[in-house]
DNA sequence: TAGGTTTCGTATCGATCACTATGGATAACT
DNA sequence: AGTTATCCATAGTGATCGATACGAAACCTA
């Protein structure tokens, strides 16, 4: 998972999988079926391990902006721990990739879509619960979101520290709505 | 470049260069001397070509708050032009890269941090200016902007439109602190 | 202990990578 | 016109890709 993560599905090597997981090619096969179930294997297992912190933020039974601040916060801290690649498997997974990868890179893009989705449906509460203005477009707004954590994924990629990716996700934040009051039955 | 720039510098084959240039193999390696530096060539060609709206952007005569409304909608068209493959092809074309490929992936990176730092030197010079507040990070606020930029790079290859691009700008440009009055002598 | 079976690592498969040597066709000069 | 020289596309180089066939070792049964 850390080779993908940290190299990309295609320029990562069974030689360097084989290298990192100490098995022969036959086992690798055995167990994987081939490279592209393995890379799958490696998605889940990221989503299931590393990813959390943003269903947490987007569940947790707090008002909308505070929400949000835990998903950006939490982005930030899960895309600069150290000893683990930069940034997120999702984007660095297969961002551009060749004709023949065109279906992982189309799967990733997926999760992202998903990411995206999970955020817009989490401001719609908001919404509802007269968190968030009435104006307030919120696939726009998770779109914004959404593409800020993609870019605190590269900029740690680029060598950001957590604060400073912590700083940006405040600063993005400030482009949120300023708490409302509740409007009043 | 745009094979590069739709691909990435890894998985776009000399056979796809050779086919979209119409050019047999000695003819390109007469031209460029290796993949690499036609890659390079491409990346120069890229940035003069494409990415003018950053620079005019950032040296137009206009308040720090217009310079940056600017740069970001300016992104937001060049990312999404019909044609031309989605996004920025400095974030695209090596986001992960092999290790053979890390020099690559280090050169794309460079362009990155020295579009950062130009944010960030315009952002200084508005602070000079008093376009903007003393405790003012310009540093960190750069780095949210370039980080807005890139992810923007993301969600255009995703497939948003011109229209998403430019309101993801939009709600972007609210983290900025307001217009202040300048402070007189 | 002998035989049969299953497992497992080495060595290799065809395909493709970036890249280049060579033969044939063209051009140029006397 | 004849000879030489120059160019250039085809064909192929070693290396590496993802994926596997085969021989050896181990194990279970008789």
């Amino acid at each position: 998972m850390h080779l993908f993560w940290e190299h990309g599905y295609e320029a990562t090597s069974l030689a360097m999988l084989r290298e990192a997981m100490g098995l022969t090619p036959p086992q690798i096969y055995n167990a994987f079926t081939d490279k592209e179930t393995l890379f799958r294997k490696a998605l889940t297992r990221y989503h299931e391990t590393e990813i959390g912190f943003a269903l947490d933020a987007l569940s947790a039974p707090v008002p909308t902006r505070e929400a949000i601040r835990r998903l950006l916060q939490g982005a930030a801290e899960a895309y600069s721990r150290p000893g683990k690649p930069g940034g997120c498997l999702f984007v660095s997974g297969a961002l551009a990739a060749s004709p023949q990868a065109q279906a992982i890179a189309d799967e990733l893009k997926a999760y992202r879509k998903a990411s995206e989705a999970a955020i817009a449906e989490r401001l719609a509460k908001g919404q509802a619960a007269s968190d968030l203005p009435e104006g307030f477009s919120v696939e726009s707004f998770a779109k914004y979101i959404a593409g800020v954590m993609n870019g605190m994924s590269i900029q740690a990629r680029d060598g950001a520290s957590a604060d400073e990716l912590r700083i940006m996700a405040q600063t993005a934040l400030a482009a949120l709505p300023p708490e409302e009051q509740k409007r009043g039955a």
